[in-house]
DNA sequence: GTATATGCCTCTCATTGTGAGGTATAAGGA
DNA sequence: TCCTTATACCTCACAATGAGAGGCATATAC
């Protein structure tokens, strides 16, 4: 992992949400377009997609349909839903709002740390 | 709270390094100086911020001094190591490079939400 | 008398990312 | 032939950590 892991933390269902707002994804794929949507700076290992997939379509906020393939694994689909794009909308605020206040306080030291 | 808690993990010790770049503060005021220089948007508890200090003080990344007080309760005042300003740039850095990845694949949904 | 502010601390709880492991098929190279 | 890699789903134990409540003590204000 390029960052600390506890950074992602929060981060995860609003990042998985936010690259189904293109339209429906699958499991394994999300991965991938959350890893390249972040220019390959974001990477999440399969063991927290999957269970971060289960609680959001447990709290209504996705659903999910299986679509067999020929030779290769079944695939997961998973789509928003109206909730769970109220949650995104959300979350975008919430995100915003949060980074410019972390931001607020790491200005002040960017300052001093050059300074001395 | 402002955030949904999981935003802060991670960040909580670094905002806690960010104030004391300034000079020495302890914990009570350590808590003030987040709130008040994020324009009131983040507040931690006192189950955060102490045994956050600890951890940071057992890492060797802040040292500490009490300071008695005449009729009101003793004062244990942080100071930033050699090794926890390493560390606070690091973060610093770490937190520009993970904000503008989680920016990036924020900025997409935005232009779908408004078109659709 | 009761609430609020100061100032430190500890504890349990729930959440969640990691990393390893499991299952199964297919394609490629040594 | 064998081994690795890729696809695609899953579960589980572990560690980190913010929240919230509780505790202790003093001082001021209503």
């Amino acid at each position: 992992m390029k960052y600390a892991s506890e950074l992602l933390k929060g981060t995860t269902k609003n990042l998985i949400l936010a690259v189904l707002s293109g339209g429906e994804l699958y499991g394994y794929q999300i991965v991938k377009a959350i890893r390249e949507q972040s220019g390959e700076e974001l990477e999440f290992g399969e063991g927290s997609v999957y269970p971060a997939l289960h609680a959001l379509e447990r709290d209504e906020y996705l659903s999910s349909h299986w679509v067999p393939q020929d030779g290769s694994p079944d695939r997961k689909y998973y789509t928003l839903t109206p909730k769970g794009k109220l949650v995104l909308k959300a979350a975008l605020l919430e995100w915003k709002s949060f980074s410019g206040a972390v931001g607020k306080v790491f200005e002040n030291v960017a300052l001093l740390v050059r300074a001395g």
